[in-house]
RNA sequence: GCCGAGGUGGCGAAACCGGCAGACGCGCGAGCCUCAAAAGCUCGUGAGGGCAACCUCAUGAGAGUUCGAUUCUCUCCCUCGGCACCA
């Protein structure tokens, strides 16, 4: 016999939507609307999914801790705003497309549709009346918007440029999307491909990027680690070589500025080198002996991937250029090289090498029996860097630096950096390893970029009352690769909003990050028709309080989305630097210590455990088997554990009411399996019991507030074992209000169950609309504790002793226990250390 | 190499501010119920020793601080995640 939850379930959900009951609501002015709720308003966000068709245990996990976080702000009386919505765009749909012939609008759709039936099987609070859906023309319009008012400030902007290239997916990828070298989506190695693209100046807002960091405190620091290892804050010196004059390059006293972060080794720099893609290597090479070599060392280099060359390890290729540089600071005459080793997206693209004090510049000048000059006198150890088998890379005594010379080379780098702007033969700069955000693609189901060319005009913006640039419905999608607008000329050919001449439109589509780098604005007004979203309205929602997604997304949708609204800030759409005040990063469901996946053939469907369990069961056993942000390893067995505490709370409450509100000893009900056996209240146990049920309130109360669901539902569990106790006891009429407590304390948790029994227990009103309860810190006292005692720090016994009993009394009866006379063996104490109401040490 | 998170029973995990290590759950064992099984219920369950009361050992390893350390400090080992020829 279990508890129905079949019926349970799908009528609550029913009954919540009718009621409305977690519709967010925006304060019109001038009304007392507001009462109701306590002072602040509540955004709940958690990352809203891509609409594959069925949910999978990932956004189970992820979207019952948001609903258990959203129904306890809801209790606690905060206006909550709890939206769901789709990342409708992207490239399965077009998968899709090309595998089953079905149009990828249409594919989304059944997918959305599935998914928001999916989503409402567990009973989740949203506020259904905001949902939007990003391949929604209403929706993808103020993407068009966004980018014409980037494009406007300079912040959207074409460029040719050796982009990343996944020859799988045939389009190009932004730095964010490669992992180790591989497409993000489909793992297959990407490759360089020169390319006019277009991109987003992240980089110019790289410096707000990181010092803004240091404000979200609630972040978890392993994302904050990693998104300031992205974005790469370097800081050095830019010192300009110049070309030697009289050597055969044409235009002598050519600058080749090179970038480092140790100044102070300078004067040990014995040979400069370039990258392969360095545009001065063309120039020196020509009419030299070794012009052909060096021509095609390049383009052997340029053609392998990023990660063939980093594969190749220590080992490091490069030749001699033919031209010479000057030292700024000395007047030296130093070799070019060329060289693997030095790449043109980093810095200026060439480097100075200082071989001594550089472990790279070593490895290579040893290769290539090129000087390696001490400049940084190692404090210990043989100056010779003969016998080294490193680079010396600490710091030392300053030699071979002429006016520097003998100086402690700690504060060098500032010395000479400052002597080098002084000559002027240097400046301090930083250096960002952020780069721009490509965000074209040659794809489809995207939005359109609302650019135009002309060839009189140029690069024409769409202009704002031609928008949105709708996505045409009738394209064949082949996958053989370029974007399938280009083939349609009825979306290609256009005029020139300027001239009125014969014009072409772009045809690749926006990187759907672009999509979901908004759309936390657009929840707080979904309907808004003039703007992206209402400024009143983010004001009031923004920023979310608590966000809630994979850690897969630390550096992607999490970095977009703060640059966004730095942007949108700077253009006086927002008030506000963050989106995000708090971020909890859930972590993954495992199957077998595995993720699931449908190669691995581990994937547990969810919806095959809300038919044998109910939606319930699988909420809190989700929440039960580890804390949010580790990883879940999922047991089959385990979640019967779940299901049978709340089949006991069922039975325990149902007892109760088969029992009336003033409990007898009732006849076992026919059909249950266990009947709870209840009698005349004894004793205290009536004051017992409710100091119980204050205990838990404040636990469970506590852990949500941390997070700590697993805990709670231990501390539910135990509560529920300690009424069932006491009732067979006798504990008069408070089983009630322990057992009501109980439903209640519950009710994030399992929403339907409790909503049923709060019912049956003739209640009118829903839980969840109720306010949460409070506990009554007087009724937590208890007028009896359990005493540790140790003898040298060992438990060696245990008193019942009256709560807050002097620390007189206290050594006096621990003195007389016999099991501590036992290990004082006639002997006096040393010490004896009390912690009231807990602990007494004796030391012997 | 750099950055981050970790290491506690057979398993998932607890332990507030330094104060009973292993709550809660799974699994396992015994029992009840049953013609039998499933389900359900009750009790037990870190390791070792003892008939027992009890004793010894135990939170990756080693040291330190302390009356007392899973918790604080240092050294080391291992696992996972991110970045990585970043000048």
């Amino acid at each position: 016999m279990s508890y129905p939850f079949n019926e349970i379930e799908p009528k609550w959900q029913r009954r919540w939507e009718e009621a409305g009951v977690f519709r967010a609501i925006s304060p019109v002015p001038g009304t007392a609307e507001g009462t109701r709720y306590r002072e602040r308003e509540y955004y709940l966000l958690e990352m809203f999914p891509y609409p594959s068709g069925r949910i999978h245990m990932g956004h189970v996990r992820n979207y019952t801790i948001g609903d258990v976080l959203a129904r306890f702000r809801f209790a606690q009386g905060y206006r909550v705003l709890h939206p769901m919505g789709f990342d409708a765009f992207g490239q399965p749909a077009e998968n899709a497309a090309i595998k089953q012939g079905v149009d990828p609008a249409t594919w989304t759709d059944r997918c959305v549709q599935q998914m928001r039936e999916g989503l409402k099987r567990l009973g989740f609070s949203y506020d259904w009346n905001r949902e939007v859906a990003t391949c929604d023309p209403a929706y993808y319009r103020w993407n068009q918007w966004i980018f014409l008012k980037m494009f406007e400030k300079g912040l959207a902007y074409r460029a040719g440029a050796a982009v990343n290239w996944c020859p799988s997916c045939k389009t190009t990828l932004a730095n964010e999307e490669v992992i180790q070298g591989n497409c993000w989506r489909c793992s297959t190695a990407v490759e360089p491909k020169e390319l006019e693209q277009w991109f987003l100046k992240i980089s110019a807002y790289a410096e707000p990027l990181l010092a803004d960091l240091g404000k979200l405190s609630d972040w978890p620091e392993r994302v904050i680690a990693m998104q300031r290892n992205w974005i790469g804050r370097s800081e050095g010196v830019e010192i300009w070589f110049t070309v030697q004059a009289g050597s055969p390059v044409q235009d002598s006293g050519k600058r080749i500025p090179v970038f480092t972060t140790r100044p102070d080794t300078i004067f040990g720099a014995t040979y400069v080198v370039l990258a392969c893609e360095h545009p001065l290597v063309e120039e020196l090479i020509r009419g030299k002996p070794q012009e052909a070599q060096v021509r095609q060392f390049v383009e052997r280099v340029s053609r392998r991937s990023k990660q063939d060359r980093a594969a190749e390890g220590v080992k490091k290729e490069g030749l001699f250029t033919g031209g010479y540089a000057i030292n700024p600071v000395n007047g030296e005459v130093v070799p070019i090289w060329v060289a693997d080793y030095v790449l043109m997206e980093y810095g200026t693209g060439a480097i100075m090498a200082v071989p001594a004090h550089d472990q790279r510049d070593f490895l290579f000048a040893r290769e290539h029996k090129l000087p390696i000059r001490v400049v940084i006198r190692p404090p210990e150890g043989d100056p010779d860097p003969k016998s080294w088998s490193e680079a010396f890379e600490g710091e030392g005594t300053q030699v071979n630096s002429a006016q520097f010379d003998e100086l402690p080379s700690t504060g060098g780098k500032r010395r000479i950096a400052a002597w080098m702007e002084e000559k002027k033969t240097g400046k301090r700069t930083i250096h960002w390893r952020l780069r721009d955000w490509l965000i074209s693609r040659q794809r489809y189901w995207g939005t359109p970029i609302p650019i135009i060319y002309c060839s009189a005009c140029g690069v024409v913006p769409v202009p704002d009352d031609q928008l949105p640039v709708i996505l045409p419905k009738e394209v064949s999608i082949t996958g053989e690769g370029g974007s399938p607008l280009g083939k349609m000329k009825s979306f290609v050919e256009t005029t020139c909003p300027r001239c009125r001449k014969p014009a072409r439109r772009e045809t690749d589509t926006m990187a759907t990050f672009f999509d979901s780098s908004w759309y936390f604005l657009r929840f707080c007004s979904p309907k808004e028709s003039t703007l992206p979203f209402d400024p009143k309205e983010a004001e009031f929602w923004m920023p979310v309080d608590q966000y809630i997604g994979g850690i897969e997304h630390a550096i992607l949708h999490l970095l977009y989305s703060r640059f966004f609204t730095k942007f949108l800030r700077d253009i006086g759409l927002l008030k506000l630097d963050e989106p995000f005040a708090r971020l909890l990063t859930q972590g993954m469901v495992l199957k077998e210590g595995e993720v699931m996946s449908k190669s691995k053939g581990n994937v547990v469907d969810p919806d095959g455990v809300i038919q044998r369990y109910g939606a319930d069961t699988l909420r809190l056993f989700i929440l039960f088997a580890a804390p949010p942000e580790d990883s879940l390893e999922w047991n089959d067995n385990a979640i019967d554990g779940s299901w049978r505490f709340l089949n006991r709370v069922w039975e325990l409450v149902e007892s109760v009411i088969a029992a009336g509100s003033v409990p007898v000893r009732p006849e076992p009900v026919e059909g249950r399996t266990r009947p709870i056996t209840l009698r005349e209240p004894q004793g205290d146990r009536t004051a017992q019991l409710r100091r119980v049920t204050h205990a838990a309130i404040k636990r469970v109360t506590g852990d949500l507030e941390s997070f700590k669901f697993n805990t709670a539902i231990s501390a539910l569990m135990e509560f529920r074992s300690a009424i069932e106790k006491s009732a067979a006891q006798g504990s008069g009429p408070d089983v009630r209000g322990a057992v009501e407590a109980l439903v209640h304390l519950l009710n994030p948790f399992a929403p339907h169950m409790t909503e049923e029994l709060w019912a049956r227990l003739g209640h009118r009103e829903m839980l969840a609309g109720k306010s949460w309860p409070a506990y009554e810190a007087a009724l937590l006292e208890e007028k009896e504790v359990t005493l540790v005692v140790q003898v040298n720090g060992k438990v060696r016994s245990r008193l019942t002793v009256p709560a807050g009993s002097s620390s007189e009394d206290l050594k006096a009866k621990v003195l007389a226990d016999p099991a501590v006379r036992k290990w004082l063996d006639g002997k006096p104490p040393k010490q004896m250390v009390v912690v009231p109401n807990r602990l007494v040490n004796v030391v012997v």
